[in-house]
DNA sequence: TTTCGCAATAATATCTGATATTTTTTGTTA
DNA sequence: TAACAAAAAATATCAGATATTATTGCGAAA
């Protein structure tokens, strides 16, 4: 996966982004940079970068001359973030199908595989791998779209797919069977190349998704 | 419009961005920061801050440990481009059409006006006004997407849009009468709340627009 | 008690200069 | 000419200084 960036700055980069992501910066709150010195063990002016990154990816907030704080969530936000990937999923999924080849197959059956394995775990209550399971759904996702042969798309979706994630891993619930049939569903119709057909599960899948959270918030 | 920043790091954002749209910067020239330091007048850190953050947004590259360049120009980047533009305008303008109120239809007049005239004069040879004309073609076409009512989707347009306008730059040249008459029928259908229409017009206008750049590069 | 204004305190934005590493260039040798 | 090592240039990172701006807390006025 993603291996040990080489460079402070890289490294503190993920970090802060994962911890934003996965709730442990919470939502709106202050980054004093002296704190952030501490945490991640990073001298001013590579924090200052690293935050400017992320301040322009929207995961951070830079008011002028008042430093930065974690961007907050609202429900407004989130359906328009769902919204958004809506279209930029079901439309680079349709690319994906379409120009998909061999390659594209087996590494989808690769991460459908491994993205079942482990939504089996948790159907059995074992919970303690939401993060793992959470990385395979992002594969799976990933796989599915990557033959989409446009490199801004895919950086695009990926952007909209973290700010969702954050959601996510706010409520931190499982929505269980449904989800993995859906995966299912998705998958058979990508492998089929129903383009048509896949799209529309996608789209049902995320509006799902979203009014899971929704309710969860 | 976009008012003297406070902070020496918004100001050179401001305009390094905008060197690297007009093209002033030229693409996959390299960033030195000794340079910048002296064309800029901003310190080291301030120049890795604003570069950072251009660097997200796709402006600039940043390989690890070789520093910055001006991102690279393509033609197969260029459709992409292009293809994300309609994909994410067009989504847009439909729910624009729908949502605007009065307040919007006023905006929208006033910004097709201006670009109106200016239009004219570029027709009559005046060529002083190329810039201005931008200027006014991105408020046109903001005006007509305002009342999407989401701030993420505003956000991901303007980025594409600016990236789309450094390739309209590089070749520097005028479609003329036609697009005049373009955007002419798409203020005319938005107005009419005519979304479907107003989205087909906004499509061909956007892919007319791509054909003359891409058979000028 | 609430509000207003000002001093004290804390935090930012920005710059300079230093150091360890890494890239690039250059020159030499096989 | 290819390969490689030494020299030069550039980068990433850090620490510390300063001016400016935001925040806080407290006493005076309403």
């Amino acid at each position: 996966m993603a291996k040990a960036p080489s460079t402070v700055g890289a490294s503190t980069y993920q970090r802060i982004k994962k911890d934003i992501i996965f709730g442990k910066l919470e939502p709106g709150s202050k980054l004093k940079l002296d704190t952030l010195k501490d945490r991640y063990a990073a001298s001013l002016s590579t924090l200052r970068e690293t935050l400017n990154r992320l301040a322009s990816e929207g995961f951070v907030e830079a008011p002028e001359q008042r430093g930065f704080l974690v961007t907050p969530v609202s429900r407004e936000d989130l359906i328009e973030i769902a919204e958004l990937r809506v279209l930029l999923e079901c439309y680079a999924l349709e690319l994906s199908v379409r120009n998909g080849d061999t390659d594209w197959e087996g590494n989808l059956v690769a991460a459908h595989h491994k993205l079942h394995l482990t939504e089996q775990q948790l159907l059995r209550g074992d919970e303690s791998e939401k993060e793992t399971w959470k990385r395979y759904d992002w594969e799976f996702h990933q796989a599915m779209i990557s033959a989409c042969n446009s490199r801004n798309l895919l950086s695009a979706h990926s952007l909209i797919y973290d700010k969702y994630l954050r959601y996510q891993m706010l409520v931190l619930t499982y929505r269980g069977a449904e989800a993995v049939q859906e995966h299912k569903d998705m998958f058979d119709a990508a492998l089929a190349r129903d383009a048509r057909k896949a799209k529309s599960l996608l789209e049902a899948h995320i509006r799902n998704g979203l009014e899971h959270t929704l309710n969860a918030m």
